[in-house]
DNA sequence: GCCAACGTTGGC
DNA sequence: GCCAACGTTGGC
């Protein structure tokens, strides 16, 4: 089992969207090492669902239900999606601002490529960041 | 709105 | 293959 976290717009594809749509299908990801991230995701595997944006913050918990396939709403080039469903919504939101306070998590991609939508997180991390919920 | 970081494009 | 120019992302 292998952990994600995934960085949307909430205004262009949110957590609330992903809660009604239910099984959703995570496209658009065009830049390689998103994508390659992407194939590299397993059923079960989970996924920390981020909004970027105003109040960046790490919002709920996903799952990977369907393993990569083409992108259909590619037109050109070689793309991949994966479908997620939504899990649970996080008691709290952990803020990007509070991850950066925490030592352990120091070396998070999202930290240090701020850029890359689609990311590996450490089992290590990934447990941090559930006591954090449980923090406050 | 600004700017740093990163990725892509295209001329040479 | 290098690098300047440009575009995009995303935090602040």
């Amino acid at each position: 089992m292998n952990y994600w976290l995934v960085k949307t717009e909430p205004a262009t594809f949110s957590w609330e969207k992903l809660e009604k749509e239910g099984i959703s299908m995570w496209d658009g990801v065009r830049n390689y090492q998103a994508r390659n991230n992407l194939r590299k995701m397993r059923c079960n595997d989970l996924v920390l669902f981020y909004h970027s944006g105003k109040n960046p913050a790490i919002v709920g918990l996903a799952e990977v239900v369907k393993e990569h396939y083409p992108d259909p709403t590619a037109k050109e080039g070689d793309w991949s999606v994966v479908d997620i469903r939504p899990v649970r919504k996080f008691k709290r939101n952990i803020t990007l601002q509070e991850i950066k306070q925490v030592k352990i998590l120091e070396n998070m991609v999202l930290l240090r490529n701020s850029r890359l939508s689609v990311q590996p997180v450490g089992l290590g991390e990934y447990q941090n960041l559930l006591n954090l919920e449980q923090e406050k």
